[in-house]
DNA sequence: AGGGTGACGGGAA
DNA sequence: CTTCCCGCCACCC
């Protein structure tokens, strides 16, 4: 298995509840800044059997972009349960919700909209 | 071997 | 805000 492969399984295995990152932010920090298309198929061939937090991973955009329909529900409805609010656009507020490995939380300042 | 294809991204108009 | 367009690169015929 590649380098760059691992790096990202473990990447995402990093991913807190409640949090998510984009395709394009992992591969840059796996180290293949535009690495983001491979990032998406790892996902796709291998979020069954190594277990990870798949539904945490989004686009640039906020949102969810499987082709799969009934695997996008199944995304939307894993994040909800965990407390992400996904917006009428069907848009996450990645500055918000987006995972940056070290101050997750720094933008405390605005209101959720659930509150 | 070679062309088509994305669970993408960013810049331009 | 919306398209459109191109770079990207491992996979799959």
């Amino acid at each position: 298995m590649l380098p760059f492969t691992v790096k990202v399984l473990e990447i995402i295995k990093e991913i807190p509840s409640g949090s998510v990152m984009t395709y394009g932010q992992i591969a840059a920090i796996a180290g293949s800044k535009r690495g983001a298309r491979q990032v998406a198929r790892i996902l796709h061939s291998m979020s069954e059997k190594y277990s990870l937090p798949w539904h945490r991973v989004v686009n640039a955009q906020g949102k969810i972009v499987l082709h799969n329909q009934e695997l996008a529900n199944r995304q939307k409805e894993l994040l909800e349960n965990e407390g992400v609010f996904i917006q009428e656009d069907q848009r996450i507020d990645l500055n918000h919700y987006k995972y940056t490995g070290e101050m997750a939380f720094k933008k405390e300042k605005e209101d959720f909209p659930w509150e």
